[in-house]
DNA sequence: ATTAGAAAAACCGACTAACAGTCTGTATGA
DNA sequence: TCATACAGACTGTTAGTCGGTTTTTCTAAT
């Protein structure tokens, strides 16, 4: 039961964090849905923040997963590449993870999410890019760094929900731009991203 | 004494916010350094996350004058987005400033300070973009997304102090790139950033 | 012009409720 | 018997409240 109650507890929070917010929801409620009392809560967590550390790390762990099918797929670099950073946003039946990320209450969160992503995501990335410049696709140096700034124009852009058409095509320009790929060439992601946010 | 004690409580708050960071600054303890009672406090602020705000707001208004200078310059356009942007970043004799928004303690200040910086910064720079359209050095459209993104770049990239010579020059070549500048044009970038923040 | 007195603005500090985290245990299984 | 797993009363700190007091400002009658 050891693993299991603390995997339980971790379920309950996140499913808490993501409905009512990180900072609404207290230990005390926490503790009251598992039904345990305090003494156990911290004899499996040191703090309220750990469990946020884990409970994002499980979340974009289940991003990562999904982002890295990606790799192995028979299509055009540029829609792997797209495909991954689409992934690593929440998807649509994830909206409520958009949403509680946020809100004013879950900026703590949000932060902690953001950059766990950017850090997770550049692993990726990189393998895609590096098989782009071999095939002629892209062309650019300091990929490391083009990375971190793609996920943080991705990650700033696109979690609000409050980005338009215009938003879109100037970070597909840009991001185009950035990897020396063709103009043109990564045009298909305003149907992706609009279609993954705006339906 | 009544405009004048509010002004004085926002200046003691913004030093503690500062030094101690906000989430270790307690009311208690703004009201004893001011030497006032709880309820003066609460008489001049609804409440801790108001004061809060209000001190970011002097701090980007702050930030707003010196780098609206700029514009009124006979530098070429280039140095003038830079130090714009340049500007809009706590400067040297406020290094407190970045290190207090880069605490982990002070997520949420840090955040509010980007939004607020995003949003001033925006008007600001839309005027130099305009008029290098107008003279043929930039080319580009849809501006003030193109703005977002680059003070979104700005704001992620160079507030923590952990960035390096590439990231830099990955910045100024997006930049170049994503305003159609021309190569190489922004290349004094370096010496500005690099002198700015590591010096 | 002076002043009583009412009204509004500025201020006080004891109080509450909620919270994260602690501590001293007790039960249970190897 | 020893470690793991759990219990729950307790503490200290916090943001915010509330009923009351002082100080200032305005009004009006002398």
């Amino acid at each position: 039961m050891s693993k299991n109650r603390k995997q339980e507890l971790l379920e309950i929070a996140y499913k808490m964090f993501i409905t009512k917010g990180y900072d609404n929801t207290s230990v005390d409620e926490i503790i009251k849905e598992a039904d345990i009392a305090k003494g156990t809560f911290y004899y499996y967590f040191d703090s309220k923040d750990e469990v946020l550390d884990l409970v994002i790390n499980d979340m974009i762990d289940k991003e990562i997963i999904v982002a890295s099918k990606y790799i192995e797929m028979q299509i055009p670099i540029e829609q792997k590449l797209i495909g991954i950073i689409t992934s690593l946003r929440p998807s649509i039946d994830e909206k409520n993870i958009a949403i509680a990320l946020n809100d004013d209450t879950n900026i703590k969160m949000h932060r902690k999410y953001n950059d766990k992503l950017i850090d997770s995501g550049t692993k990726l990335l990189k393998e895609i890019i590096l098989e782009g410049i071999n095939k002629g696709i892209f062309n650019c140096n300091n990929i490391e760094e083009r990375i971190k700034l793609l996920l943080i124009m991705s990650n700033e852009l696109f979690d609000n929900n409050n980005y338009s058409e215009k938003d879109i095509e100037v970070f597909v320009d840009t991001t185009e731009k950035m990897l020396g790929a063709s103009k043109g060439s990564m045009n298909f992601i305003a149907n992706l991203i609009g279609g993954k946010y705006n339906g």
